[in-house]
DNA sequence: TAAACTATGTGTGTTAGCGTACATATTCGC
DNA sequence: GCGAATATGTACGCTAACACACATAGTTTA
């Protein structure tokens, strides 16, 4: 079996991807695609190849705030084994690109009846709640250009390249803050030769500045994920 | 087999109780007592029967933030059974009382073999992980009065009484706010008759005026928890 | 190419929460 | 009961982010 170009399924045993590949559906994802919605039975669960979907809680009020992002390194759906069949946010597509589908019963079985995809299906749970837990502190204790780096960090991480398409008033969104803030924000790091942007588009040109811009919180939940994502090395 | 005071213990069927019980050791928290430390590896979980455990992230300046509650509804150290073994967080006793007490390995024991033990521990998790979420937007949009409310409805849930043993300084590490910011909130919520207070001990008077002041977030993660816990109804 | 739309920039006043400093009140140890 | 330790109250200036208003600059459509 060739590369599956997700972290999870190509930590699958041969065997196990044997299995799952007749099922896997690729799918293209374009960019706002509402993926499910706060409460809604999931039907699909999906493994981002080259897109990125972000996990959003939406308020009453219609604000909102990103509580965890989802790339190549995992799966949108996680319900689907933790028994709940539904949670209450959205998934939104926030980096247009493909996937691989697979209908949810599927994945339930599979989890259910295959230990090393359970615990590997779990490990990434872990590492994705992790991620909430630490967007959680973030909102409580940094400005936006801190959260700004962390969150482009967590883009670019998940991207083929360094350059992302997406508006101050998308960012804004997931961060749950002003679009002027996003701006404001957003001139500082180009101000400082950090990134650049234009209109919907924003590349970043100095990494590592864009992590000592960043606070703590990005390499916290880094080094957690690269913990767990070691344990999940291949077998064959 | 009588009533353990634990929701998980309850909901787990009369088999897996006898299973269970010669392994469970009843222990006191004490107020203030660290159960893990931050990426600690897990000897053991704890079933809280009247005490309050909170898992908070802490930061490199010491700031710190509350990401969840566990009480009596819950178990503390999913990690054990979610694969990492140990998670980037803290655990301390928030309310001071009694605890069964089961050797991690046990608990990885029984998750691994017993499919209805597992669907009940994810389950819970699947609410933990909503709480944590809804913490985060909670800390991006919401007051201090309003975070505070949102707490304490949390804490006396899982409290027999509607009276608390906590200072205001220890309110302001959970919530990430500065000790004068919780007395000044506190205050408010006297004058309004909501709550009365004095040197460490606090008591609810008047509920439903106390979720009026609190944001939809108490009740987001409330309703879900009882949707989830209604999946796990006793089985014999 | 003009008009409509969308994205970004900027300014002004407001406010919640912060940091700091210190005062007062309550409880504990001796 | 007295001093120390702990908990709470209050005040002042400061700052980040807010809400709102509007200007400018690209991009799409007719």
């Amino acid at each position: 079996m060739g590369q599956l170009k997700n972290t999870l399924l190509n930590a699958l045993t041969t065997d196990a991807q044997h299995r799952m590949f007749p099922l896997l559906q690729r799918v293209n994802l374009s960019l706002g695609e509402v993926i499910y919605e706060t409460s809604e039975k999931l039907d699909y669960v999906y493994f981002p190849i080259d897109s990125i979907v972000s996990l959003l809680y939406v308020m009453i009020d219609g604000s909102s705030a990103e509580v965890s992002v989802i790339g190549n390194e995992g799966v949108v759906g996680i319900a689907v084994f933790m028994g709940g069949e539904s949670t209450p946010n959205r998934a939104i597509v926030q980096s247009a690109g493909t996937a691989y589908r697979l209908p949810a019963c599927e994945l339930r079985r599979q989890f259910n009846s295959e230990p090393d995809m359970r615990m590997l299906m779990l490990r990434y749970t872990q590492s994705l709640i992790t991620q909430t837990a630490q967007t959680a502190v973030c909102n409580r204790h940094h400005s936006i250009v801190q959260q700004l780096s962390r969150w482009l960090l967590l883009s670019i991480d998940r991207l083929p390249s360094n350059n992302l398409i997406m508006t101050q008033e998308l960012i804004a969104n997931m961060l749950g803050v002003r679009r002027e803030g996003v701006t404001e924000a957003a001139g500082k790091l180009q101000k400082l030769g950090v990134i650049t942007y234009k209109r919907g588009h924003i590349s970043v040109i100095d990494r590592p500045q864009l992590e000592s811009q960043s606070c703590e919180c990005y390499e916290v939940v880094k080094r957690e994920a690269d913990r767990l994502e070691s344990y999940m090395e291949k077998k064959t």
